[in-house]
DNA sequence: TTTTTATATTGCAATATTACGATAATAAAT
DNA sequence: ATTTATTATCGTAATATTGCAATATAAAAA
């Protein structure tokens, strides 16, 4: 076993899952934080600022780009990487909704 | 190797990864709705409408049942799950925050 | 052109997660 | 007391994730 059973759930279910699962590692929240506060956009920045082998951090790039959270721009022979605010805050707006949606209790 | 290296993050950054990481799962998202929309708490009506084994879902209720936003009562020889509202709350304020201190970019 | 610098990709080892059958534990029903 | 029903835990197999060294790629600098 150890896979996922996707078919069993909505498509909703399972969007929603995976923004949960991108968001769901410490280096991933470190890096969208460090480009947005300390605008360490560059992505040799990140690797030094954040202390993990540069092909990991490209690994977790890669995640946050997956679901349209970053976009990456060459500038000379780095990569600037930025987030996208539009997604940003259509995913905000599709988590704040499953929290709204979800409060009514039964007990 | 394979271990999330936690030490190089900050508290609250792990704690935040924690919370998503949890809700990054297609059966726990469906598990939370479930609760809450068709009031099905008692945890067989869960593994029937949900269609996973028995062990799968009881695993799934504990890691939610790990950052406080599941309850277990029983009830008779069932055990009835509710939502904890305070701590969905608290949860989902944290997340907002996030999204809310991260919005400001570079580019 | 060669070298240097920055990033991506590949391959691999270690660990984690998902899922389930089997079994234990507990409480109601007989 | 025995059976039945419900949930938790254990053990295990399959798959996924994390992390890094090594290497490939691409662009600027020398």
């Amino acid at each position: 076993m150890g896979i996922t059973k996707s078919q069993i759930f909505t498509e909703s279910q399972n969007d929603l899952a995976h923004f949960f699962k991108v968001l769901g590692h410490p280096a991933r929240v470190a890096i969208l934080q460090h480009i947005s506060v300390q605008n360490a956009c560059i992505c040799n920045d990140l690797v030094e600022e954040i202390g993990l082998a540069q092909a990991t951090i490209s690994q977790h790039l890669k995640e946050l780009k997956s679901i349209g959270l970053l976009d990456g721009e060459v500038e000379g022979k780095s990569m600037c990487y930025c987030i996208n605010m539009d997604r940003w805050n259509t995913i905000q707006e599709q988590l704040n909704l499953f929290f709204n949606t979800t409060k009514s209790n039964c007990c």
